[in-house]
DNA sequence: TCAGGAAATGTAAGCGCTTTCAACGACGAG
DNA sequence: CTCGTCGTTGAAAGCGCTTACATTTCCTGA
């Protein structure tokens, strides 16, 4: 056994047991809650810990108790609101249960290293979809967050080829003919599915659906398609994006060169960004339920931790359609009100 | 010593020492890349972790060397790109100094556990300003960023005093004649700031500022100055205000009831969000360099655990000012175009 | 052929905590 | 007065890793 309370520098468990006259034993059943403690014992403990400035080690309690209580995340980046939401969301739960977030950023760095080493310090990890590859030999459990997940690995994911047909749908029910889908459907599995639905809501009419124009998801790349469609070189009264931020862009884009949305095209996309209820008209997106999206992926992780077996139906959120002008409705005049902007729940659209 | 290479289920060092037929040491050494190790063995140690899955406990990694490798941070909350920028730039540069990054996001709830907690679990912690108060006993380093520190703890913040001064004389200088500061000067050490710098504008040309109007920062706040500007309760020719949801938020429904921006009354903000460039007339704001910030204090964080001693002088990070429509300066037609929006440098303000 | 040293590897002592198990004292019942 | 109980407490065995130090192996030159 050990004779010093008190090795260099650092205070321990044992500095506290010697300053409060009991056994380390005790100093843990009275930070821990656990088993029976006197009341004397407690306070004395609880003086030296308080005297003594004492921070227990989670590394030594973790090796004890083999958990690290914590919970990795892993991100491409956290640009605009669904990363952070997704965050926030798994975050919020993982507290709730008890356990600590360690958050690693894909960026453009080599994820391969900082991936295991991370593997190494929770006792779960949640990836997003499109950095799902980057999963490493499969030791702790892991659940995907929007996107496809390899065989034997959990998915999680928001619904989109339902809500991409009804927002598809919606267009075509205003009258609108040469709909364009924006966006690089090789990309993202999200963005193939939204693909999908914009297909079937097409064929539903007995048309037949343009090919995805393939751009990649920002600012710049909508700029592009906007100066195609103002070059004469595409030729549209619709366009489905991929996500706001290229769909404002192009709106941006065709306004200031003169054109009219919706009146000359309408434009919609994906995420209902905070921008997008700021604009006019106001856009036309999907909401989806990021937020929860974080908090199921946190959940899942603690039943896995705790010994549950992976499910094999993916876990669908439901998304949430948020009519605006872009698409052609008429709009309210005041939009922004508060915290909750107006949303309309989607129903039987307008016609032209 | 021990006998078994496998207790239970996990795959330890040991597990893999046997399969490898080597010493643990030897297993170190090559997961380590320290000391030497043959070729063959270093070969067979790693044919052996392929085999077994080894994934290492960082727990008990970090009990042996005496260090978690992991800085946390505490932020409040996710929303807008402020706080989102800040971890990126933190967690970026923790990445290439090899730590990992624990998050606490601060939200409703009580601090003092999850703080506890994630102080057991990490060598040094970076606080927001706004929860600087959370600090309990102070044991591993801190540093305090965007705000007020208590004596003793490092701090690190963006510039404040001399952009609103620039800022409120840029405003001065179109002839705005009643301004108006929106924020809460009791909320945070950096809206306080601003207010001073406001102040100063305004003796500087031998005016008094007005009295701040004491508002949160929501966008449901900004609706509320702005009914009482309409109701004719507040009268003002010019807005500083304290952020951009803010200042959004205003021009939003003062457009909306018909007053014209910046004719009737110029409007600017901080943060450069990027609803900024998109809505008409662009929204002037200060842009932050939040990113570095956020750097800056994975930087201290690691020269604090190294053994630096603490600065005694804060570390102030140079702000920028964006002009744009919304202040009474003539804008560019095309605005965002691509990544990188228009940004007008602080250059002598036209006269109105 | 052998001493001497460098290279490679193994041994074992912790790191600071949790938790089982045994020991202890006080106390009421028999 | 003795024994069984219950409430408290302490001793000690790990948890899985790093690393100083000891030991073995392998060359090299004399």
């Amino acid at each position: 056994m050990r004779v010093s309370g008190n090795t260099g520098r650092g205070v321990t468990i044992y500095s506290v047991a010697e300053r409060a006259g009991v056994s380390i034993a005790t100093v843990s059943r009275v930070l821990q809650d656990s088993g029976v403690v006197s009341a004397r014992a407690r306070r004395q403990v609880l003086e030296a810990v308080e005297e003594l400035d004492y921070v227990p080690s989670g590394a030594a309690r973790s090796l004890a108790v083999r958990q690290h209580d914590t919970y990795g995340l892993v991100l491409p980046e956290l640009s605009g609101p669904y990363y952070s939401e997704l965050l926030v969301g798994f975050e919020t739960r993982a507290g709730e249960l008890g356990r600590g977030v360690m958050l690693l950023l894909g960026g453009a760095r080599d994820l391969a290293k900082p991936f295991s080493t991370l593997a190494s310090r929770v006792d779960a990890i949640c990836v997003f979809g499109g950095l799902a590859a980057h999963i490493g030999r499969g030791t702790r459990p892991i659940v995907v967050v929007a996107g496809g997940a390899p065989p034997g690995v959990e998915a999680i994911t928001a619904e989109n080829v339902d809500s991409a047909d009804e927002l598809t749908e919606h267009l075509l029910a205003h009258g609108r003919t040469r709909l364009l889908f924006v966006g690089d459907t090789t990309a993202a599995p999200d963005v193939l599915e939204r693909y999908e639905g914009f297909t079937r809501a097409h064929e539903n009419r007995g048309l037949r659906a343009a090919e995805p124009v393939h751009v990649e998801f920002r600012e710049r790349d909508g700029i592009v398609v906007a100066e195609r469609l103002l070059a004469g070189d595409l030729a549209a009264d619709g366009l489905v994006c991929c996500n706001d931020e290229v769909a404002l862009a192009i709106m941006a884009r065709l306004t200031d060169a003169g054109m009219d949305v919706p009146d000359d095209v309408a434009v919609v996309g994906w995420d209902d960004v905070m921008t997008a209820r700021y604009v006019r008209p106001g856009l036309t997106t999907v909401r989806q339920p990021v937020h929860q999206l974080g908090a199921r992926a946190a959940d899942r992780l603690h039943e896995l931790v705790g010994g549950a077996p992976p499910r094999a139906t993916r876990n669908v959120l439901p998304t949430e359609l948020v009519l605006r002008g872009s698409c052609g409705c008429e709009e309210h005049a005041a939009r922004p009100q508060g915290a909750t902007s107006q949303t309309y729940l989607s129903t039987p659209p307008p016609r032209k």
